[in-house]
DNA sequence: TTACAATTTGAAAGCGCTTTGGTACTTTGG
DNA sequence: CCAAAGTACCAAAGCGCTTTCAAATTGTAA
């Protein structure tokens, strides 16, 4: 059943079904009710394609996803964010579209989404802190958000970010006030943006209380449960070993915390743990007592963010672009505890 | 730039141009190097919407993942399924659109998708024990591929899957060996197709050592760290508590190693676990000695031949529906040991 | 040379929608 | 009562491709 056809069973011409199916003010409103009864009862759904070629663009959301052939790995957080984003998206009928693509072929994908018209816009991931695909994609006119922010770019673009440096400046002062003064940080690969940020949050924190930074306490590296792990029972070995980490993640933060009972020592007493949790539907940590004391920022609700900021660019692009910081909170858990005399 | 602009550049019609870079054989290799390199030059990309609606469908594939509004859970299995599609379809010049959908809307979506015709075929995901997403799609002529099988299911259709009963066989079988007579499982939802498949792998293993079937010491539930950790310190409560755990998740088999060991048991040691393991990204379990003994099938693998599988089928309609059971192997890892005396 | 087939190219139709630029009819104000 | 404004509808153009059908060119056999 296409326009056509339907059009013909109500005996109109297409241009009112269609106006009266996309709610445009110039039909009567007992003739809209009658189409939309029409179309629900014949099963009515619009070409897609054709809707796109007539208006010049799709109502699609492209989420580009790089992932470097150095390390494949598919970042958790991935998940989550686009179940908030997708939701708003089904509220405004705009489709989305995903591809995972090698970093070096990033800007390519882009080039022909734009090209190709496949798409009304682009959600970022993963900036890196000087990080040229925004000025790429400003310059391409592809209007876009960023799931973080970059820090080398100061013209403004549409993104919502964690106050990552403030959450971690808590975090560490939190760990500092429980009289900690060896504090391993564990962190993401320090290129991208969210870590540099934190790093310099954990730094401000033990400037201000003239603790020295020390580098061999100081990890950079991908968030996986082994990368965790590892570093931990590294910086255990040390000769003056740390009484508390910083995690970046929870899933290292699940290696962390084997690594430190292998090592005999027990979370929470001998060691305390602070980790940033993306509230990641599968890894709980919540309750009344949650496992790992934690920064707190949902990944879902920030993909809804920037998915209702997104498109509301699309629809205006004149307005000034939509910046959203969203605040990490504090919560206290098991695996945090005063530093042992 | 498009395809008339392009033609005109080049002093050939449309015609020429567009089978050239479809590589239609009816075409001089002169005039298809020439045309191909001044596409390149001009960085022209054919405009999706048109050549879908002059084809008549799309060169996209639909992931419609359901997620039950009772628990907002995404499964963690999800990305790294997706990433090994993703590589397939991008070979073929496919899309991947993604639909997040509530339970109850997902017969609607897939009836949008069909009418709009805004995919070429669609990948379903999370299938029941007893299904009838499958016989809707075939109704409706919509191509698609099963992660996962449909038990109630005879007639034949695309699928993919793990030999999740016999995996959970060894695995009993493994524990048995090694002197375990109360076992433990702590499995998906059972509605689920791969869980109940699961359970009665674990059930033919018990039945023929005659070892009888408990359920106190059978959970059914969604596969977080959480539940994972409930089900086994609750499990662990019981007068006689299981020796060893099998578990159809790495993300609960880390709940149930902090439920043991908080316990004041040893992993490994007092308390024996198996687990199932997708081999995420990010939740390593390789190496010398894996922290989990587990039962091994690579999600990411499912995902291309999912994808592989679908696009034949679309592109070969006639041909029969191909069917794929990989095999999980079983790995030996630190958290298996003889049952205690 | 002629006739016929094979190769290479092009003009134009059509995919199913949106939107422009009308027309016909109704209402309103003076 | 008539002109002007408003309301409700429609025919047809156009979005940028693919593909059908036909034409022009070249090659081959008689």
């Amino acid at each position: 059943m296409n326009l056509k056809q339907l059009a013909k069973k109500l005996d109109l011409s297409q241009t009112t079904v269609s106006r009266a199916l996309n709610d445009y003010p110039e039909v009567s409103e007992a003739t809209r009710a009658r189409v939309k009864a029409g179309a629900q009862k014949h099963g009515y759904s619009p070409n897609i394609a054709a809707r796109n070629l007539a208006m010049g663009h799709a109502m699609a959301i492209g989420h580009v996803i790089p992932v470097s052939t150095q390390y494949e790995i598919m970042n958790p957080i991935f998940s989550d964010l686009i179940a908030g984003a997708s939701s708003v998206y089904a509220e405004h009928g705009y489709e989305l579209v995903l591809s995972i693509v090698d970093n070096a072929e990033e800007e390519e994908v882009y080039r022909k989404l734009k090209a190709r018209q496949s798409v009304a816009g682009v959600v970022l991931h993963s900036p890196e802190m000087s990080d040229n695909r925004i000025e790429f994609l400003t310059n391409l006119k592809l209007p876009f958000a960023v799931h973080g922010r970059v820090s080398d770019h100061t013209a403004p673009y549409c993104w919502v970010d964690v106050n990552n440096r403030s959450a971690f400046r808590r975090a560490t002062e939190l760990l500092l006030d429980l009289g900690h003064r060896r504090i391993g940080l564990i962190n993401g690969i320090e290129t991208k943006d969210f870590a540099f940020r934190r790093r310099q949050g954990y730094e401000d924190a033990l400037a201000a209380r003239d603790v020295a930074v020390d580098p061999a306490i100081m990890h950079s590296g991908l968030m996986t449960e082994e990368e965790g792990y590892k570093a931990v029972v590294e910086m255990l070995a040390l000769p003056t070993p740390p009484t508390a980490f910083l995690l970046s993640s929870m899933v290292s933060a699940f290696g962390a915390k084997r690594g430190i009972e292998e090592s005999g020592l027990v979370l929470g007493q001998d060691i305390s743990v602070v980790t940033h949790d993306d509230e990641l539907s599968y890894l709980g940590n919540s309750g009344e007592s949650p496992i790992f004391t934690s920064t707190l920022s949902s990944v879902r609700e920030a993909g809804r963010l920037l998915a209702e900021n997104l498109i509301h660019h699309i629809n205006n692009p004149s307005e000034p672009l939509r910046e959203e910081l969203l605040k990490a909170d504090l919560r206290i858990g098991k695996s945090t505890g005063p530093a042992p005399a």
